[in-house]
DNA sequence: CGTTGTGTTGAGCCGAATCAACCCCGGTGG
DNA sequence: CCACCGGGGTTGATTCGGCTCAACACAACG
């Protein structure tokens, strides 16, 4: 229902980054069109390829237009924790205004694709563009919220939990940006990737996803996943569901049990 | 050697403030008399009670003078998870400027004390103290930092790793805030606290602290802790030490060992 | 058509949690 | 003065969630 006209040609791969921006805060319709425009220094990466090495001076803010990356660090002895997952529409590097080397370091996990934010930005510091100025700010905050939701997965929820309530995260961050419905979305990372999130090894990340899968609460199949009782997912992980999801997958969850899709 | 004059009766409750900004960014004279001339809206709280509440609106900001405080979150059925330690020097709720509720709570840890930072936040912004708009913005980096510490902690480390490692930060920001030298430093945290707060059961925390101190790397005796071997700790926890603290400790690290204090 | 990366499965082990006492100490009130 | 109490720390016994090691299946790819 919003952004109808739009849709199509307008700039289909700036469109995560405007739903994104809605999201968070409301924009004028210039300052859309502001966003829509941004199309310098168009970057492509592959799997694998850094985007910010730990250390280093930042680069310029960037919006992610396609493709998974990864916040993470690296330990001496190859340990790694990954801190968050950065997604289609999500910034990159706003906060390096300032910036002494990050850190941490950005990975990209899928092809990727990124877009010089700059103007954006700079309009927004300079008071042309306040709803893409407090979107940004919106965004930070929300950064945060991300963050201390997966440390308290690390910290102290059991392996079960912690996946049901990665995958619900994901699930709202991607239909957010326009990726995936209420239920199904894109999930391109291998179990390796999953187990350095969650601070869990590969082969118990594999055991619990199956747990998951024989209690019919999900469904995983090339690249896709599928949250077919997203409330009983939420009740498991103590994860708070959107009020939009809280009533259609809640009456139906007996049902939706069996075969789907 | 800094700020010798300053240090007896201008404002001893403030010292810790000022040697934390100081530490993110020099500060002019002025700068420096304006946040030790702070005293308005003095509060004092007792363990236990909440500086900040979840889903409470932002109060104003403030400094620590004295005592501890942490940043947790509380889940439906009564496991909590620490977030951050908030010491003596950190300020608290500065990003609240636009700030809707906040995801998690702030609670005294022992007998605190607070002052207004608002007057200095205010000269920060209207551009009148650089050096403490510096300082509150590395801060904010730092804070950011610290939080993914403690997620490699939480995600990656062992129950031995992580309280070295913890007890590393602590003895380091202490330092900072003019509290504790390069090995002894006020920790006035049950092991229930820290349990929270390191995503360990209080029992474990027991008795990694008692083979921490059988291996004669801590010493721990009402509400002061002693790292014996900094540069042991460090190799353990993967901690990297202060250019200051990797020459003198790690010399003179096996005599330490025995009797110290 | 081997090779490599990813997923799957079983066996066994280990780090940390749980359960349950018990100690010590500083109140506190009879 | 002492009995009582509660919070924090300590210890042992036991359980269990998750890890390690190892093998194998499968698909993509050069």
């Amino acid at each position: 229902m919003t952004g109808r006209l739009t849709s199509r040609l307008a700039g289909w791969p700036i469109d995560p980054v405007v739903r994104r921006l809605r999201s968070l805060a409301p924009l004028s319709d210039t300052e859309e069109a502001l966003v829509r425009g941004l199309s310098d220094r168009r970057e492509r990466y592959a799997p694998g390829d850094e985007l910010i090495a730990e250390g280093q001076p930042q680069r310029r803010p960037r919006f992610v237009l396609a493709g998974w990356a990864a916040r993470q660090r690296v330990l001496p002895d190859g340990r790694r924790q990954i801190f968050s997952m950065i997604l289609p529409g999500d910034s990159l590097g706003v906060a390096a205004r300032n910036a002494p080397p990050a850190p941490w370091t950005v990975i990209a996990l899928t092809a990727l694709e990124t877009v010089d934010a700059e103007p954006a930005l700079e309009a927004a510091v300079d008071g042309h563009a306040p709803g893409i100025a407090r979107a940004i700010s919106a965004a930070a905050l929300d950064e945060e919220r991300l963050l201390l939701d997966h440390m308290v997965r690390l910290g102290q929820q059991t392996a079960y939990e912690r996946v049901a309530h990665f995958l619900l995260e994901l699930q709202r961050r991607l239909q957010i940006a326009g990726l995936g419905d209420s239920q199904r979305f894109p999930l391109p990372l291998t179990q390796e990737i999953l187990a350095d999130a969650l601070g869990l090894s590969i082969v118990h990340v594999n055991r619990t996803l199956q747990q998951l899968r024989r209690e019919r609460l999900i469904e995983l199949r090339s690249g896709v996943a599928i949250l077919l009782q997203p409330q009983a997912l939420g009740d498991i992980a103590n994860y708070e569901l959107d009020s939009s999801m809280r009533r259609f997958p809640a009456a139906g969850s007996r049902q939706l049990a069996s075969k789907s899709a």
